[in-house]
DNA sequence: CACGATAATCTACATACGTAGAGAATGGCA
DNA sequence: TGCCATTCTCTACGTATGTAGATTATCGTG
């Protein structure tokens, strides 16, 4: 039952980011959202796009001469998969080194270091509340 | 000057990290280390490992009639270019919501949440001596 | 020195990915 | 209704990646 984590490329990334910016959506119209930072044809966000859809990552639906797409990835799972990508290969499934290596990655502004803090504060609280899983 | 960031695949990181795990080493050894989980063959190891030596990931030295192999990327470059390319296109170079997401990615033991919670307490303190970007 | 074990080299092939052109289809406007 | 602009469809091609077989070279041993 559980989808087994996405991976998208770099060239996936920018074609689901303007999907999720604009569904539903033509390829006409992502290519010329794309077209300033890419420089791609629209031969090339069709191309992608359709084969996303075969990935399952979009959705495609034929209205008149048209087709419109939409995305099947949420956010969060593209996100995840991402992360899991990077958790399982770089750092053995290690969360704590993992988050080390973040906070280590660039200097951290004092609010974004509160933010995170909260973040592990709150945390904290839920597991508390929530009995541990073993 | 600055190298851009590195990027492994999935095969690549199995073998990098055998590399690490017993530098320097040749290929029938990182073969026979890692058929158990993989099932590679000795040419599909070479030809990883030789093609991760153009890439400049590995360094290749031949003594006598074997080829010894050291790793060039250090673990830290290579967890770093993984952690970037995710913070880059998963969370637009957003660091707090990547650090929230993978906190959310599963569920922590209090000792975990204790341990980064310290990192970011000793962060704080960084942030405070040494004099903020911008 | 000849032979066998071990390692190396070369070649191959399927699939994925990045990128795009050429030509066909279609819908709206004059 | 015919033409033009817009969109689509098909095909293509180079590089990357995963995987490996066939053949050759070499070192140590008898």
């Amino acid at each position: 039952m559980s989808k087994k984590p996405i991976e998208l490329t770099e060239a996936e990334w920018r074609i689901i980011k303007a999907v999720w910016a604009g569904e539903p959506c033509t390829a006409p119209g992502i290519q010329s959202v794309l077209e300033g930072e890419t420089g791609w044809t629209y031969s090339t966000v069709r191309t992608l796009m359709d084969r996303m859809v075969v990935k399952g990552l979009l959705a495609a639906k034929k209205l008149g001469k048209m087709t419109t797409y939409r995305a099947v990835a949420t956010p969060r799972q593209a996100q995840r998969g991402e992360l899991m990508y990077a958790l399982k290969n770089a750092f053995n499934g290690a969360l704590t080194p993992m988050v080390e290596c973040l906070l280590n990655t660039r200097d951290l502004t004092s609010d974004e270091l509160d933010k995170i803090e909260l973040l592990i504060q709150t945390k904290k609280r839920d597991v508390n509340k929530t009995p541990g899983r073993g």
